[in-house]
DNA sequence: TAGTATAACGGCG
DNA sequence: TCGCCGTTATACA
């Protein structure tokens, strides 16, 4: 009974997302992406305003970073989802998980059928307006699984998205590698998929002229087991 | 261990 | 307004 049941759901959420994506494939050395329209602006536009009432953003020392030996606010505000007990360390602090939303489930579901890849966390940025941004960066965490893409889900005002090559950084940067600009749309989805994150550095620079707010959902999976013999990621079980 | 990298900023062109 | 550069002391196996 219990089986059917299960079975019945699964249906219903393929049946619910079955529709096929046009991907566009965007390639270079090193890099591989997938863009594609993952939500209808009807849909995109509801899940961006249930987001804005369920999501609970880091305040505090959880909203503070440390670059150069030098102590600052984000440019933006953040927040982590994912599996009970999930944590994950990056640019020096560590964040635990808070439990999935309905709504976070639903477009990490949505994504999971898009791609065939499951997804246990999900690191989410909300850019207020265009002086909101990021800087370059790499998703180089050594706790995230190597072989699964992270997948990009942008609502709200459309941004440009900027990624350059490791090699072409620098003022005698080695290589002429021309950086890879995107605009990231309402309800699309980016697979960065691997080995981008080895090679490339992304950033979502200052836009002055945008005046609406941005939230984006990077889904990833975090491996539960560090390469040591201790759960590493993981606080109790 | 020592060597390596830096999710930020301001200062320019 | 945009994009590139240099920073600097801390964090990491």
């Amino acid at each position: 009974m219990q089986n059917e049941e299960d079975e019945e759901a699964e249906l219903e959420v393929l049946a619910e997302f079955s529709h096929p994506v046009p991907w566009q494939k965007i390639e270079a050395q090193g890099l591989d992406l997938d863009y594609a329209l993952l939500f209808s602006k009807e849909e995109a536009d509801a899940l961006f305003k249930q987001l804005e009432e369920e999501v609970m953003y880091s305040t505090g020392e959880e909203a503070k970073v440390q670059v150069f030996g030098k102590l600052h606010n984000i440019p933006r505000r953040q927040a982590t989802y994912g599996d009970a007990g999930l944590r994950y360390t990056y640019s020096g602090r560590t964040h635990l998980a808070c439990t999935w939303t309905p709504t976070l489930e639903y477009i990490r579901d949505a994504v999971t059928n898009a791609t065939g890849h499951t997804f246990n966390f999900v690191l989410i940025n909300r850019y207020r307006d265009g002086e909101d941004h990021i800087g370059e960066h790499r998703d180089d965490e050594k706790e995230l699984d190597p072989v699964c893409p992270i997948a990009s889900v942008s609502l709200g005002a459309a941004r440009d998205f900027v990624l350059r090559h490791r090699d072409a950084r620098g003022k005698r940067g080695a290589r002429r590698l021309e950086p890879v600009k995107l605009q990231l749309a309402h309800g699309s989805l980016l697979l960065m998929n691997p080995p981008t994150n080895t090679f490339w550095y992304h950033s979502l620079p200052v836009r002055k002229k945008v005046r609406l707010p941005r939230i984006n959902l990077t889904f990833r999976r975090i491996l539960l087991i560090s390469r040591g013999e201790e759960p590493a990621n993981v606080w109790s079980l």
